[in-house]
DNA sequence: ACTTAACCGAGACGGTACGTCTGGTCTTACA
DNA sequence: TGTAAGACCAGACGTACCGTCTCGGTTAAGT
């Protein structure tokens, strides 16, 4: 059984997709995105400005919300994740935590808390948001986890699942929530909770490191 | 000169608010929801299922957003909260996190999640979903923290807001990312996780008594 | 058989209907007829600029048509009829199409045009239309056109009713369908065409003096 | 610097109008009219009928109104127009005046009563109700009447259009104003009061001629 | 003076239809 | 076959009025 809807591409078809087409699409999706949030955010107004036509979007695009969160993850994924890697897996961790803290504080932090929004109506959406955003991001950090586990920086019976829901759970709670802003405060006391209660660390010697990138 | 045509009239003219048209429309509201979720959730389906004008609606209610959650909390709200209260504050803030978690994993928290997703994209829902749901659960939940914090079973240093976020923000992502369930052995693992490393009370003990409830 | 639950009050029990409210709502509803014509004509717009409740209006009008019809006919009916009365009622019968001509080329015509067409559509309109404005009219009509015929200024066996309808038709034809305007000279050469061809006066005579009151 | 994605498309792009739909439309439209009128008449109902979206009548009728007289003109017109020519204009144009009268007195009068009315509303549906129903109509009885001038069967120094208006007048005056009836014998009368007043033709054979065809 | 019935303004009510908008599909001509 | 253009169906949106209904309150006529 092949995967439903992946796209055939056998060697010798017409015309090949267009790739030029392809991203114009998705450029025009992501400034919409940007400019009007997922408010303003019609399928039309994508072909419009991506000189498309709105068959050729749901030629390759399910729904329009799969569309949405394809832009926003080819613009800003980029940017999302922070790879310097130290001896120390928890400094690593740390380091990640605050770094997608800040790009969620931004405007990017707002789209994302759209697309998860528009990932509860929509199932397609919500299973691409999930492949496509949930699982690498979570995979990342359980690596992460689990080194900092065998090295002995967190307890050998720690239950990695928990943890790293305690750790982006808390995030992502005043990202939708919205009571409380994501402060590099929060961020730091957040860390020294969950990490400094598992992990035997001086919270003050990291507390000034960190501040140094604020 | 006076005013000719200037009687005083009383401050209340007019035919007073229908009580009966406004529970029927939240009786109709609550059913649509429960039945066909936010997707399926028109003001027209409201108002036809409660006999009442379309135009009654949007008299009361600024968007069908803010209906939508009004009819969810009058209906679901009475059932959200335990109010039991035993000597220990942590024993009962593990119940009630116990019992939250319980009604997220039902009906309720599906509908929840739609009525946060709601809340990202339109400002009204979102003061609505603020103001009526998620402040008074928060005050709550940090009256219980507090009443921890001066009885001694959590350090006098804590940060209630940090912690309640830690308490509560794994439980919603869990919610709304639904990348795992919000079971039973996920409640109990958080619980000691966040309130074990904090606090030096024996977890195993808890465990046996808040089975009986479950 | 009386009836044995009522009381035997008088006929005229309770507070009387308030002539200042009657004038005020009639003389809205002229100023919204002239100000915007029957499109803009709401009873809601109506009640508004009268300070008076919807209810006294339907209390009193069956529907907005009659309204429209009772406020257009008290603002206009006055002067609408020319009653110089001379010897010739072929002459008086001129003078009245020339007076009537000259209403309808005005503001009155095209509310009275909306009026028509608004009793195409509501029977109760319609009647009230029939019975308030075009049989006192046509009455009159038809009183000059007997008197004509009893003096010898038309033939003994004219059919009036007809020979009305001739006069009559062709200006509310061009009111209606609109397709010529109802000038001075259509009216000249109707009245020519159709009372000269029956009565034998001489028609240069007539078009010399009505051309002074032109 | 030209315009880089500007390719030279041509000026029939896009999918072109549904002729099936268009007629389908119509035909809805006209059995709307016929069985409820034109208070009858929604938009909405002749989209549900007709299998259609509302947009796809809005983006090709102006107003209610226009589509209304066009699906009127399609399926009323063709039976409207009388053609039988003989030697004789006047003979053809009593004969047509006849033949309309016939079919005012039916349904369809009343329908083009209605949307008379609704074109003294509505000035796109005054414009189309000109254009496609009345100048044809018009056009053809000058035609007739020029013919009889020229054959000497009327005067010479007859004004066409007035006579046009003395002869169609009457009749939708009572069409409209509903007084009197549009029967056989108004019609005989009518005729020979007009046509009869100004040519020497005898009434008496075409009363005769014309009695054969009621 | 008291009762009572009908009046009054205000404005909420159930409805109906409006004209607009967007999602997702379908149909052309062209490349 | 892919593409741009754009027409198509479907159906919810929020608005505008309709004519009815309920309030609190007023005003004569009859007792």
């Amino acid at each position: 059984m092949p995967a439903p809807r992946k796209r055939p591409r056998p060697k010798t078809a017409g015309r090949p997709r267009s790739a030029t087409s392809r991203s114009a699409i998705l450029k025009a999706a992501y400034q919409i995105l940007r400019e009007a949030g997922f408010a303003g955010f019609t399928v039309e107004g994508v072909a419009a400005r991506a000189g498309a036509g709105k068959a050729t979007i749901y030629r390759w695009w399910q729904t329009k919300g799969t569309l949405a969160i394809e832009a926003f993850l080819v613009a800003v994924a980029p940017r999302m994740d922070a790879t310097n890697e130290t001896d120390s897996a928890i400094t690593d961790l740390r380091a990640q935590v605050h770094h997608a803290a800040g790009v969620y504080r931004g405007r990017p932090g707002q789209l994302l808390r759209e697309l998860i929004a528009l990932g509860q109506q929509d199932s397609a959406t919500r299973k691409v948001l999930q492949t496509d955003f949930v699982e690498p991001r979570r995979k990342s950090a359980l690596r992460l986890l689990q080194r900092a586990v065998e090295a002995g920086e967190l307890p050998k019976d720690t239950d990695i699942d928990v943890l790293a829901d305690v750790l982006w759970g808390p995030i992502f709670h005043r990202l939708l929530v919205n009571h409380m802003p994501i402060d590099r405060n929060f961020i730091e006391k957040l860390l020294d909770l969950v990490l400094g209660g598992v992990s035997a660390a001086d919270s003050n010697k990291r507390k000034i490191a960190s501040d140094r990138s604020g």
